[in-house]
DNA sequence: CTGGATCCTCGAGGATACTG
DNA sequence: CAGTATCCTCGAGGATCCAG
């Protein structure tokens, strides 16, 4: 049992969940795996999702120190999503997840 | 772009989330680990969730070959759980997210 | 172009009681 | 002991429109 940020966890595995369970976050930190990426490229990445659903994901995953939110002020805007020194250390975890999932979807593909 | 079991995925780390993604399931397999659980060892395990969710969670981990279900046919009813040999092969996969997850709570604990 | 604000749906997850 | 059956809550996620 651990305690962090007032919230209780059975391990930590739990919280690496938390911060990149959500719907669209492991595929996010895919897509930043190796290239800086504008609000409306990534809206094109996932024509599935909305604009509230990303930006919200986004803003998480930037209060969490996963991504760097870069902002240019200028007309019109320009907002470029990359990922912090904290989320590129998340990559080997990600590329074994995709390992597995390969690994997954191979075994089962006669079913 | 991926399609298994008439779904769509991105890439292979999506199907992985939903795989191990659910609420309690990482959990599960954490503590699985490195033994076999009865049902009631599970629930005492998890004071802070319900029979139906670990049942259902359990079920859908053994639906998709990650843990293995052992009924002893006897009264009254014993059931064991364990992890498949696919269960197994999540395991380094799981502990590079512990030891992830354990980063992130080193590095923000003064927070 | 990059979002925020508002309202809404819907299903994961929970509470409780019952059963072989 | 190991679950199901029912009913219900509640918030993640979505649709749509507005704004700097």
């Amino acid at each position: 049992m651990i305690t962090f940020r007032d919230k209780v966890y059975r391990c930590p595995v739990e919280l690496t969940i938390e911060l990149i369970g959500g719907k669209w976050k492991a595929v996010l930190l895919w897509e930043l795996s190796n290239k800086t990426l504008r609000f409306n490229e990534l809206i094109r990445l996932f024509p599935n999702t909305t604009r509230k659903m990303l930006a919200q994901q986004l803003k998480e995953m930037e209060r969490d120190g996963l991504i760097l939110r870069q902002e240019y002020y200028q007309i019109p805007p320009k907002v470029e999503y990359s990922l912090t020194a904290f989320g590129k250390s998340f990559m080997p975890v990600l590329f074994s997840m995709n390992q597995w999932g390969m690994d997954y979807m191979a075994e089962n593909i006669q079913e």
